[in-house]
Order: C-alpha cells, then structure tokens, then sequence
DNA sequence: CTTTTTGCAAATGATTTGCATTAAC
DNA sequence: GTTAATGCAAATCATTTGCAAAAAG
C-alpha cells in the first residue's frame, strides 16, 4: 500500500505531519478550500495554522500532488485527482463542486479555433448549473452564490 | 445607429456619464480589468472612483450588457460580447486574454457525463498556453503569471 | 547540525458596504 | 421632487510575505 508518505518521499519533499494530515483529508473529501482542509487538518494532528495550510497545499500543488481548482466566486478549492482529463460542475445554489470527466480524450472541441501560432496546454471547463438537491424548493434551503455578477 | 444611452434605456437603466463612457471604454478594447476600465472611463470624462467602476461593472453585467471572466490570477475582466459562446484563452506568461470561439454550438463536449439531475446552464472554458508573442524570448520580457499554483 | 517548515503577525490586492451628496428622470 | 447613482472611507475576504522558532533529514 502506498501511504502518504511514501508519495511525499517521491517527490523528494520531507515528510511532515501537516502535509501528510492535508494529503489525507483530501483522500476523503475533495473540492475544499484551504480553510477546510485546515479544519480536517486540526482534527487529525490537533492544529495547523492557516497560513502553514496555504503553504502546504501550494507546495503540493507545485509536486503534482494536488490540484488546484480556481472557480469564480469562491476561494481557491483543492483536490487529489490530477492529471486526468476532469473537469468541474458547480453548483449555481449550494455551490458544491463535482467532477466531471471529459468526454473528449484531451483538450475539449477547440484546438480548432485557435488563433494562429497560440500554444495551448491546458483546456479547464467549468459547468454551471443547478444540483438535484437544488431543484426541489423544499429541500434545504439554498444559499445563492454569486446572485448580482 | 444605435447608442450606449440607448443600449441603457432600453435596460431601463438611468443613462449616466459613467454608464456610457464604460460601455465605450469596453467597445474599444475587451478584457479590461475593473481598475483599466476606471482608468478609461477616466480619460473620457475627467474622473471617477474605483468604486463607481465597480459598481457600474456590476449593474451593466446584471443587465447583461457586459459579461464578467473570471480567470484564475487576475482581477475579474470584463467584455461587451455577451450572449454567444465564445470563451478564452489566456497566455501564461504575458496575461493576455483572446477570445475563442467554440466549435460546438452550445455547451461543449460535455453533456453527457453530467450528474444525472443536474441542470446545466453554462459551460465556461479556459484554454491556458503560450501566445506567438511569448513563444520568441527575445522578443518582450515576459512577467511570469501564476508561476508556482 | 543544516535546511526546510511551521507559526505568528502584518501587508497586500480585489472587492464590498454604508452613508451622505449629487445627478437622472 | 423622488429615486437611484456617485464619491469617499472603512470593512472584509482570500492570499502573500517576513522573520523567528521548531522539526526533518
């Protein structure tokens, strides 16, 4: 089984509670921001301060080891799942975030329109809309994102 | 022909020196950040606050005069071609935005692997790469943006 | 024991908010 | 004349930076 550590000790980065506590969080729950994973982060080793969890995940994200979802009207969001072809599908009421995979193998429908000489390496998608749990009134009640931009 | 003022009226929008000299700064060029659109709309009409352009920016993107991009590393920009699918291209090391035009009619690629349930009401797609420009070293001293996230 | 990380505090940058003044209708 | 838009200042939120103390190799 490959732990946590072992991923850091890959990517020659010394192994510490606090990196390995945000690795683990992020196994079990995706999409956070940095001030939840700091929260996951206190309940396993007890604390962290907010900006050792910027540093971290900064650090991670640099390794490849995470990814970093940047999505209009929140804090920067984090994840475990790099280097395939995903993307994201956000939630216009809640704001959950969910993954969605490509149905195109690499870069979505448009290297086409590209203008001449552009280099592209990366195509992000992100999809609006409105979850399930959203569309029946009833439900819990939504806090609206974003409702003026 | 047809005028900011009446671009306004028509919104039922008051019709303000501020309001227009924005929808004009952003006819001549596109993707101007909220503080180049102040400096703009300055150069026009003598003066006005940061905070008026930020409010303005608002109310016209709330009419869907103007749309707001929101791209990972800047300040959100803003465009006068709303209502079409079109999305951007970002150059990593000069910052530059360009407009794209997808190839797909509405949403791209992507429909189909949603969450069952979900309403999806916008695809927004960002392609991230080099531009000519950029690709020759000698040519402007490039600003790195986003160098380590 | 040397280098990298963490913690704490303060700085920065973008954006929002509150309230009085001023300009549209 | 009313109502809505501007200007100014202060507040907020996410994130970065600098430096000393603590931990990793």
């Amino acid at each position: 089984m490959i732990t946590s550590a072992d991923l850091l000790r890959d990517r020659h980065l010394r192994v510490t509670a606090a990196r390995v506590a945000v690795l683990e969080v992020l196994a079990e729950r995706s999409h956070l921001t940095t001030d939840q994973v700091a929260t996951g982060v206190r309940a396993r080793i007890g604390s962290v301060s907010t900006q050792a969890s910027y540093h971290v995940l900064d650090t991670l994200a640099a390794a490849g080891l995470v990814r970093r979802i940047e999505v209009a009207g929140s804090a920067a969001r984090y994840e475990r799942r790099v280097g395939d072809n995903h993307h994201h599908l956000v939630c216009r009421s809640c704001g959950e975030v969910s993954d969605v995979d490509c149905a195109t193998a690499s870069g979505p429908c448009l290297t086409t329109t590209a203008p001449a000489g552009y280099e592209i390496d990366e195509a992000e998608v992100v999809f609006w809309g409105t979850c399930p749990r959203c569309q029946t009134p009833s439900a819990t009640t939504p806090t609206t994102i974003r409702s003026s931009t």
